[in-house]
DNA sequence: TATAGCGCAA
DNA sequence: CGTCGTGCGCTATA
């Protein structure tokens, strides 16, 4: 019996959730360890809360995360003895993990286990009737008929089995190309990081049956493009890249123009504009779920048939919309990789992902990419601020969907934006919001001029280009604010009104942003939301990015007299600065 | 033939 | 819960 260590940060309880403490000196520490096989469901001030499931645990044990690690890890910084049925369910699931198997059989694709058990329960599983075909006379297996394996995968998967699919790929037209790095160094890829190289390698996993399809989940500004041109330049095969915008379908043809010797005539776009299709092929999810009415077909579809593909690769692959999991079902003989930086989609679905894709194959430590400097140390602040009287007053009157909008456009939140230009006299600042009107009668304030999806092209190419000069420090921007690729870095952000919109919107928007910045490497997120409002309650949503994602996260309130002057003057830089070290 | 502007969808 | 921004195809214009 291990005796309860009340010093130790963490409690772990008999439902699967895991209770942290914030304030606990090896936090990050386990915070990191944690990331590994559990998901973050909550992170309010004090305690974060995780939680393991199937899905969590199957990606841990595909990543290469032993079921001996969990146990050690929850062992070493539980408060209390892990619950029983806890160890049990995690040795459980850590052996499920390559008990069933994908394999090729002659010709034909057949699922195999060792465990009879597990074999009657898949061969009277109603919801796989019509895909299985004939058992193995010995019942430790089954052949699946055509063209079922996505299908099975994604069926077992919700059942509680993953499936470990070693059936292997069908090899695509050759495209023979080298890294541009490479060429200058004698066969050693100098320009990519060790962590890059060593994501590459696992994708790879060595060209073994495994190897070939996977997530690589990488924290914002890890270099994402440049994992998914290294895998490229491993197979050397025609490749159809997916992405979200337009933007980013261009970003990837310059990058692979830059680092390797494909050449404009190699990479063709597929959009809306041109649709070139070359041995690489870059598109958008937009334009595969393209139709003419809600009943016409897809018919950008055609596009996965359009070539021999020997590998696609899935950008911020949590978005794949889910008209295209059908496709990608059907795609399943093909290498495919999806990059993203979280694990968590808003409709449920990650589920599907993973099993569609593949698994998660690498999990990269925030800290040590922040120790290295390859990202910077983002201190988060969200500031409440109180409503004025006659705002409070139009608030307790107002309809329930007003309300949220009135505590966004709270007049307060100037007073304290001007504090905090204040507080960062010489550094870059962005501000970010999301009503038009808030952001136009700020800019008459700031004098400065104000960026939304009206600017027309020529003119945010100056804003950016005078910005990234100096020429004008702040900067004033819409929802672009999370679209634009091409923002330029600032070290200072304040979001002045946020969106209803997703957790990994909030997330990429700050990672977009917030680039290492010369030798200081420190960047600052000011949140502003009104105090005891609707709004506070959705900031919560947000914090659980912030929180998976390392960044560092406080909540303080700012408080007025009753003139609605500042009661008295506040330093939040220094109070950041403090905190964090 | 190129492109700017419009309406629609998710 | 609605606002805003985007990307698609179509059409008008030269």
């Amino acid at each position: 019996m291990i005796a309860n260590r009340p010093d130790n940060p963490l409690i772990v309880q008999s439902d699967r959730t895991l209770l942290l403490e914030v304030a606990h000196p090896a936090f990050e520490q386990v915070r990191d360890e944690l990331a590994r096989f559990a998901e973050l469901v909550k992170s309010p001030e004090h305690i974060h809360t995780y939680r393991i499931t199937p899905l969590s645990l199957w990606n841990a044990s595909a990543s290469g995360v032993s079921c001996q690690e969990i146990l050690v890890t929850l062992s070493t910084w539980s408060k209390y003895p892990v619950p029983q049925n806890l160890l049990q369910e995690i040795e459980d699931h850590g052996t499920r993990y390559g008990k069933l198997k994908l394999v090729k059989k002659g010709d034909r694709l057949a699922l195999e286990m060792d465990d009879r058990t597990l074999f009657w329960e898949i061969e009277n599983q109603k919801s796989l009737q019509g895909m299985l075909a004939e058992p193995y006379p010995d019942e430790t297996g089954v052949f699946l008929h055509d063209g079922m394996r996505g299908e099975v995968k994604l069926q077992l998967i919700r059942l509680g089995h993953p499936v470990q699919d070693m059936a292997g790929y069908k090899p695509g037209d050759p495209l023979p190309f080298q890294l541009a790095e490479t060429l200058k160094q004698n066969g050693r890829p100098f320009g990519l990081r060790p962590y890059q190289q060593a994501a590459m390698d696992v994708f790879h996993a060595g060209g073994g049956p495994e190897g070939g399809a996977g997530v690589l989940v990488l924290p914002c500004g890890a270099g994402k493009t440049v994992i998914g041109i290294g895998c490229m330049s491993k197979l050397q095969t025609h490749t159809l890249i997916l992405t979200t915008n337009v933007t980013a379908v261009k970003q990837w043809k310059q990058e692979l123009l830059d680092k390797t010797t494909l050449t404009e005539a190699e990479v063709g776009l597929y959009t809306g504009d041109t649709k070139e299709i070359k041995p690489v092929t870059i598109a958008t999810y937009q334009i595969l779920t393209y139709r003419r009415s809600k009943e016409a077909p897809f018919e950008h579809f055609k596009l996965f048939e359009a070539a021999n593909w020997g590998l696609v690769i899935y950008d911020e692959v949590h978005m794949l919309p889910a008209p295209v999991f059908r496709a990608v079902a059907e795609l399943q003989a093909k290498r495919r990789l999806g990059l993203t930086a979280t694990l968590v989609r808003e409709d449920g679905k990650e589920e599907d992902v993973f099993s569609l894709i593949g698994p998660k194959r690498v999990d990269v430590p925030w800290k040590m990419l922040e120790k290295d400097g390859f990202i910077a140390t983002a201190h988060c602040l969200e500031i409440r601020i109180p409503l004025l009287t006659d705002e409070r007053m139009e608030y307790a009157v107002a309809d329930q969907r007003q309300r949220f909008r009135i505590a966004s456009e709270s007049s307060l939140k100037f007073t304290v934006v001007d504090e905090l230009l204040k507080g960062h006299p010489t550094e870059s600042v962005l501000i970010i919001g999301q009503y038009l009107e808030q952001l136009r009668v700020l800019g008459k304030r700031l004098n400065g001029p104000v960026l939304t999806g009206a600017t027309p092209e020529k003119e945010r190419e100056e804003l950016f280009r005078k910005f990234r000069n100096g020429e004008l420090r702040v900067l004033i921007v819409s929802k672009v604010a999370n679209f634009a690729i091409d923002l330029p870095d600032a070290s200072v952000a304040i979001q002045i009104s946020g969106t209803f919109g997703s957790r990994q919107e909030e997330a990429q928007r700050l990672g977009r942003i917030l680039r290492p910045k010369g030798n200081r490497n420190i960047s600052y997120f000011y949140s502003l939301i009104s105090k005891d409002t609707t709004e506070q309650e959705f900031a919560r949503n947000r914090q659980l990015f912030l929180t998976e994602q390392g960044y560092r996260y406080m909540i303080e309130s700012r408080t007025f007299d009753a003139t609605g002057h500042l009661s008295e003057p506040r330093v939040w830089r220094e109070l950041l600065e403090q905190t964090a070290g």
